[in-house]
DNA sequence: CAACAACCTGACCTAAAAGTCAGATAGCCT
DNA sequence: AGGCTATCTGACTTTTAGGTCAGGTTGTTG
């Protein structure tokens, strides 16, 4: 039986996800992370080499759940329903995930110093095939013609901000946390801007491209 | 003449702007921030009294123009020229300020520690007034029924998204700074979002799902 | 019930980085 | 010029936190 092992790998992981993603990788003390998963100091260097090992393993967490979000992309389906799937998808990991949605946003930020060259590769992959996807949607006249770069950063950052900006959103709506009818409200507003920004206008038919009538 | 003052001291704020932004603060070295400046390391602590103190001048200086960039909320306007004067505003705060903004947004991250009691004040009270505004024009059937601190949220996301997650963007875009015309797109489309999300639905008067087209 | 491995831990070591200081130099005012 | 203050700086101290280790305990297997 490895149980004591793969228990006590769990406990320093889930210290170690929230520490990390309150203060940081590199504010975030080891001995903090033990006492946090009630463990002494050198146990977490038994069960993980270093900090850094601990990181990379915490940060390599999201990364599957990150790229099964975009699943919704990679089945076909129409604009309007494969858009609303994947904001719900990524609004769902912002709330069931909030520490490792943390560590992933802050390691970005910084450049992604930890991230492997293959999970760089593979996330890029996700995305661009995300991108070319809604450029196909595009070319065959079922959205508008809204840039789809510019519209997947927007999805990104406002699904993930109720993950990594929580401190903000709890001081903006008074409330210290977020309850399902609020996570309900905000995946229906972004929904509505993406959706209604995605729609054709009807005043202008055409511009360079053919337009196709559904 | 304090020219010298002033001239080492702006040098100082510069290169620990940049180095903040981009290793954030605990991992930041205050001799780095010496040598990006080009001064020796103790005329830091002669400058400004510690490596905190020096953080802390680096996250005052975003504070103004966060404020400022408000100011389309503290005078009348119709919704969409409001929003669409915000957002850009916000936009170019994330192109002319990228490492403040960063540096502001990674202090946002870990729960504003070093923000001071007032400065949280003013932003929440600009904030709070920015939904009142909001929720003003819904209540006077200017626009939709779109709840205005999501919709808030989603326009900081993803206008703040250009200067924090510069490097996802370089990534996926495949170039190392985005240009004028980048920025331009980001903005349009964002704005679309926005103000598509905002029109009110022609078509239901009442209820709260929206409709879909194909 | 050996003996072997896995696990635990207090005490320690070490490197790195924040911060200091005494003395040198440069600028400025009368 | 002379002296007063502001600025500069190499060399130093101190603290903190990552990492180690020797030796103990617990579990497991034949």
């Amino acid at each position: 039986m490895t149980s004591i092992r793969e228990r006590n790998r769990e406990l320093i992981l889930r210290a170690a996800s929230e520490e990390f993603a309150d203060k940081g990788f590199a504010a975030s003390k080891t001995s903090d992370i033990a006492a946090k998963a009630g463990v002494p100091k050198p146990n977490v260097y038994y069960y993980f080499k270093s900090k850094e090992n601990l990181y990379r393993e915490v940060l390599e967490s999201i990364i599957e759940p990150l790229l099964e979000a975009s699943a919704p992309f990679n089945q076909p389906g129409k604009p309007a329903d494969v858009l609303r799937a994947y904001i719900r998808s990524k609004i769902r990991i912002s709330r069931e995930l909030p520490f490792a949605s943390k560590v992933f946003a802050s390691e970005i930020m910084h450049g992604a110093p930890h991230l492997s060259a293959d999970q760089t590769a593979q996330l890029n992959a996700q995305a661009k095939h995300n991108i070319s996807c809604i450029q196909g949607w595009i070319d065959q006249g079922l959205m508008a013609k809204v840039d789809p770069h510019h519209l997947l950063f927007s999805i990104w950052a406002a699904t993930q901000t109720y993950a990594d900006f929580d401190w903000q959103i709890s001081t903006v709506t008074g409330k210290a946390n977020l309850d399902e009818a609020d996570y309900e409200a905000a995946a229906q507003t972004i929904i509505r801007l993406v959706i209604k920004g995605c729609e054709i206008d009807e005043t202008q038919p055409s511009a360079s491209e053919q337009v196709t009538n559904t």
